[in-house]
DNA sequence: CGGCAACTCTACATCGATGTAGAAGGCCCC
DNA sequence: GGGGCCTTCTACATCGATGTAGAGTTGCCG
């Protein structure tokens, strides 16, 4: 096999002349087509190697109308939780032997709406999309001609097949955690003010629900709003609940960001934690097993999310089942303890 | 503009055949070629407004050999690093109206060498690759015959642009950062034993340079040893140096990953920082100024990299200077003082 | 008013692969 | 020994766009 790299100029064209066969051939041998002679394989095979051949791809996925690409729309892989989820999808597709293109929202409705419409569209053979801002009044946006997968909650029933955790449970699970070790004082941390759908409105609706069947005031004091799950808001939230002068013995923030800027805050304010308050996150992202105390937080399937999408995507791309009604997958959870709310019996990192 | 979403079958011959044009009429409105009647033009969009038409992608790349596709080759988008700089290179070919598509290596060679010679290199334009394994002994198969940009320090005066950030003199200003604390017994974490190009050993360079300028020995027993550089390889290695029992004063970590898991440790043990021992990473991924302390870290201009790469790129793409020579541009950088060197002074977040 | 340039648009070949249809040879079976 | 099937390979159309060449029209200049 001599190398031979140009790349740039060999065609299936230049292989069939050298192997002295027809460029069907060639095709057949690339795509391993099982009637043809060992020996006229063996001489394409040697062909391709001495020219150093390589299918062009905009040729094949034109006539296959198939690219073998899917798209994945994040708000931004500057998201620890995003970059990690991508970093799954990205394996579970090459697994599939497909390639990942990763487009960016930013969190921006109008540009959540552009990846549903965009050219990108036609590069791909599907879209896993993972949308912060469109909602159920979005439902007809979302009645896409391609195939699509919807991570996240904001959109149940809607026309696609559908991954997501149980996020009242979830949220149901954490508070308890801090019931269980005697909170009473729980702050919620990244609340969206009238929001319904989406993880803000359903977390804090399970946080809810473990307060009142503890049996437990739910004190509007305690919520603190965060438009943005990041770090800084976190913090920014933290420093206004503990300045509004509320008692407060535990917080919940509603990702792991959020609970890592109010983690920031209270170890600026000499607070102990989980001496005086303790804290749980969302997510489970890598960063809260380092961080200074370890952090309590949710942990969602990462991995089970990202295959099960993949999984339900090349189902529809394949067609394996036209007309299959929309799935929904609900991932498991599952509350990982650490030094934010256990303190020194947390197990080690 | 009717809604018609079809995508499936619309092609340029319906539209044409709607408008009563010809197909390359159709074809010079979508590209706005500008010899074209304002009444012809405004039928055309009409018809493709009402039949939803919009270019198959496949079909304009196989005739122009072009795809609007770059490849980004990193490690892994769950090091918070290459996730930020994957953001950052998203955000800077979108700017230019390309597409990225991200390409994991694990970090193992064989993956790396993949990269290069794969089949998805007929899907992209061109590379933006940051390699970690390969190194100059890999040169030819770095002698691509497709434009490609090398981002970080392994393969200096290799066959292709390369953006990278100074090494030796960051590393030289971080330790000098610490020195001028009045610190002397300054450990080094995620040092490469016999490494003599990349990263790490470019980074113990100037963390010697900055001794010896300043007439202090190099111990050997201060420079710890970490293959990956991840957060708990970090944690592992300041255990071990802790253990060793040699005094310390001060700990640099080649990445901001193993300085968190060293500050993760610290804090585990009780030992103040910076009151005991101050703490310095590098690269300015966004949890630093998060943690708990701070941590002060040497910011290496990602936004640069990123444009100055994908600028890169573009221009080796487009051919605007045949047969130039190889870029090298070295980027900008700086440090940020935080709480884990600076304390109470440090700047509020 | 002849000639040249600038417009406007079309027909057709082409990018490089794959699907279809079918030719040609060999084998088996009744 | 004729019909049918399996095997192996080829010719040609085709996917949907864009480049080339050129036809036809209009306008301007001397």
């Amino acid at each position: 096999m001599s190398t031979a790299k140009r790349g740039s100029a060999v065609t299936m064209h230049e292989v069939a002349a050298r192997a002295g066969v027809s460029i069907k051939t060639v095709s057949n041998v690339v795509n391993g087509y099982q009637y043809i002679r060992p020996a006229t394989k063996e001489r394409v095979e040697a062909a391709i190697a001495d020219l150093g051949y390589q299918v062009n791809l905009s040729a094949r996925n034109l006539r296959r109308g198939r690219t073998g690409i899917i798209g994945l729309a994040v708000p931004e892989l500057s998201l620890p939780y995003f970059a990690e989820l991508a970093d799954s999808v990205i394996r579970a597709a090459d697994a599939r032997g497909l390639t990942v293109l990763i487009e960016q929202t930013g969190s921006v409705r109008e540009r959540e709406l552009d990846v549903l419409s965009g050219q990108r569209r036609h590069l791909t053979d599907g879209l896993i999309f993972s949308p912060l801002e469109l909602g159920p009044q979005d439902a007809e946006a979302l009645h896409v001609d391609y195939p699509m997968v919807l991570l996240g909650e904001r959109i149940f029933g809607g026309p696609a097949d559908h991954v997501t955790m149980n996020n009242v449970e979830a949220a149901r699970a954490a508070t308890q955690h801090l019931l269980d070790l005697g909170r009473r004082r729980i702050a919620v941390i990244g609340a969206h003010e009238g929001e319904t759908v989406g993880s803000a409105a359903l977390r804090v609706q399970g946080y809810r629900q473990a307060l009142e069947e503890a049996g437990l005031p739910v004190d509007p004091a305690l919520i603190g709003e965060a438009g943005l799950w990041h770090r800084a808001t976190g913090a920014e939230t933290m420093e206004r609940l503990l300045d509004s002068g509320v008692e407060i013995d535990a917080v919940f923030g509603l990702n792991d960001a959020l609970a890592l800027g109010a983690l920031h805050v209270l170890h600026a304010r000499r607070i102990d934690v989980p001496g005086q308050i303790a804290v749980i996150g969302f997510d489970d992202i890598e960063e809260t097993a380092y961080s200074s105390p370890t952090l309590t937080t949710v942990a969602p399937g990462r991995e089970q999310i990202a295959t099960t999408a993949v999984d339900l995507l090349l189902a529809r791309i394949e067609e394996l089942e036209p007309g299959k009604p929309f799935a929904q997958v609900i991932t498991d959870f599952e509350i990982v303890g650490r030094e934010s709310t256990l303190g020194e019996q947390a197990p080690a990192v």
